[in-house]
RNA sequence: GGCGGUGUAGCUCAGUUGGUUAGAGCAUGCGGCUCAUAUCCGCAGUGUCCGGGGUUCGACUCCCUGCACCGCCA
């Protein structure tokens, strides 16, 4: 049996447009989806839009079209997003296809027949643009206390899930996973959430008609957290492909943002223990972006654009700068200046700097090839001692979404590789000793290659550029980390290394 | 109001089970090199470790208390 893994983003709600915030999950779990193929495992990616629920179903017909349509464009919108931002999903979920449908009838009729459904009355507060419910509690004086738009008062006939009933069950799982949960902070929200009891949760809707039907109560909708969590399983084939399924599931991590944490962490697992589906092994909550300091709102006007920022630093340069700036799972800040000034000092100075000198001098010292190197002098063994720890450390951080500090101990191999380079003067020896200069640039070699391989999930196209300019003739996103992530004396198939352009051009201003 | 968290250099943050002169990166100043994208390397700093009490031979670290900010819940 192979190695598999299974990691997911939420699926996207078809009523906004993509911002940095969509980018930054999605990205963050393509990373993660690459680094897992580097070590060898089968890797099963999913992602998709969310297309039900009154929101769409109101837009739509603010714009007079069918909330088909409505979706169409919008999966266009973030399809064509994906594929810039180079995310390498190998699944992808509408909740409107037929097996998506099939998949969440198919579990609602099993709950109920195990008797966890029931038919009672609610009634209560609704924000329509949060599609939260408010309990009269909860609600000011008839306004949302999320948003503080007018609620909507709410009473109609629908289903309830016994979700009080996993209370306990629930806390036990918790208890038993500490893990289940991360980061820290959002375990013991979610902790300290169920222990303070479950209420029964309304799962079906009469009030509009964009949904999934009840399985023989069409006068009801289906509730779309129920019907957007599922996508998790109709993704992997559930109820289609045995095989899948048995391969994949499961899921090894639901990554989303904090603000739907309750969904993924109470509401999915519960939904799972009532029909016997082994619960998902991990939900990792990351953080928000705010701009130049504020909360991004489109009433502000300042919600930054993934495209945009794209195309005017680079792909690369953007999805580096996401995980570079800020802890995985802690809110940030998103600058122009930010984003210049790691452009600058990080991938133009220090890493594209190294490339660039490395090559260099391997083109003019050794006429773009590398010999055999001599036995270790020098500070070599010092730079391999030290290479060989921050890769294991970097091994350790990438396991557990530590993206942050495995990109620093990466760029502690930068700052390395480039007092090595100092320290050793390959420029000196290519006067008065051609033998140490062939170990002094193979070392060299061996560093950038361990470097750019590092940084690969990151940014897969530049490695790529790199990858070929020292003369590796294989894609580096067939590479093998057991081999590659280690200093290597072997010269075979090699081809010249020629100089090349500035891959991170600086950034004037 | 309840629970949880944070408060350390100009900025962003590390500080293992309490133990000598409290660290890193960025920013600032000075020096060096020339292979390199005017890049790189070295050196230099500065800190009422939020305030107040306490435990201890010794507290950034443990306990109590106050203040400020943040998250979840009500």
């Amino acid at each position: 049996m192979g190695k598999h893994y299974y990691i997911t983003t939420p699926i996207y709600y078809i009523n906004d447009v993509p911002h940095i915030g969509h980018a930054y999950t999605t990205i963050a779990a393509d990373i993660m989806a690459r680094y897992k193929r580097l070590q060898g495992y089968e890797v099963f990616f999913l992602t998709g839009v969310d297309e039900h629920g009154q929101k769409a179903e109101k837009t739509a017909a603010e714009r007079q079209i069918h909330p088909k349509d409505l979706a169409d464009t919008m999966v266009q919108t973030f399809t064509d997003l994906w594929q810039m931002l180079n995310i390498s999903n190998t699944g992808f979920v509408r909740t409107t296809e037929e097996r998506h449908k099939r998949v969440v009838q198919y579990f609602f009729q099993k709950i109920q027949e195990k008797g966890d459904i029931y038919l009672g009355e609610y009634e209560d507060w609704y924000c329509v643009p949060c599609e939260s419910y408010f309990t009269e509690l909860q609600q000011q004086e008839g306004k949302c206390p999320d948003c503080g738009r007018l609620l909507e008062r709410l009473k109609e006939e629908t289903y309830f899930f016994r979700m009080s009933k996993y209370t306990e069950p629930l806390l036990r799982y918790l208890e038993e996973h500490k893990d289940f949960v991360l980061p820290e902070v959002r375990y013991n929200e979610v902790y300290s959430f169920v222990k303070g009891g479950l209420r029964d949760l309304s799962i079906s809707r009469t009030s509009f008609s964009w949904g999934v039907p009840v399985p023989g109560n069409p006068r009801h909708v289906i509730y779309v957290w129920f019907d957007a969590l599922l996508n998790y399983l109709t993704g992997i084939g559930y109820l289609e492909n045995d095989q899948l399924m048995a391969d994949f599931w499961p899921c090894d991590t639901h990554l989303i943002g904090k603000d739907i944490l309750r969904f993924h962490a109470v509401y999915w697992p519960s939904f799972l223990m009532s029909l016997g589906v082994e619960l998902p092994k991990r939900v990792f909550a990351h953080g928000w972006w705010t701009v130049d300091g504020q909360k991004m709102s489109k009433s502000l006007g300042n919600v930054v654009s993934p495209s945009e920022i794209a195309s005017a630093y680079g792909v690369d340069q953007f999805r580096f700068f996401l995980f570079r700036e800020v802890p995985f799972g802690l809110d940030g800040d998103f600058s122009r200046e930010a984003i210049v000034h790691r452009i600058n000092g990080d991938l133009a100075n220090d890493f594209g700097n190294l490339v660039s000198r490395s090559v260099t001098m391997i083109k003019k010292f050794s006429n773009g090839m590398l010999e055999q190197p001599g036995g270790p002098g020098g500070t070599d063994e010092h730079l391999i001692g030290r290479t060989v720890g921050l890769v294991a450390e970097y091994g350790k951080e990438m396991e557990s979404f530590g993206f942050h500090k495995a990109l620093a101990s990466t760029f502690d191999i930068v700052s390395l590789l480039n007092k090595y380079v100092d320290t050793e003067a390959p420029w000196k020896l290519a006067k008065d000793n051609r033998a140490r200069l062939q170990t002094v640039l193979y070392n060299l070699w061996n560093g950038v290659r361990i470097a750019t391989l590092l940084l690969h999930p990151f940014m897969p196209q530049k490695t790529d550029q790199i990858w070929k300019a020292i003369g590796i003739g294989t894609p580096i996103g067939t590479a093998s980390q057991d081999r590659e992530r280690g200093f290597y004396y072997d010269a075979q198939g090699l081809s010249s290394i020629e100089n090349i352009p500035p891959l991170f051009p600086r950034i004037e201003k």
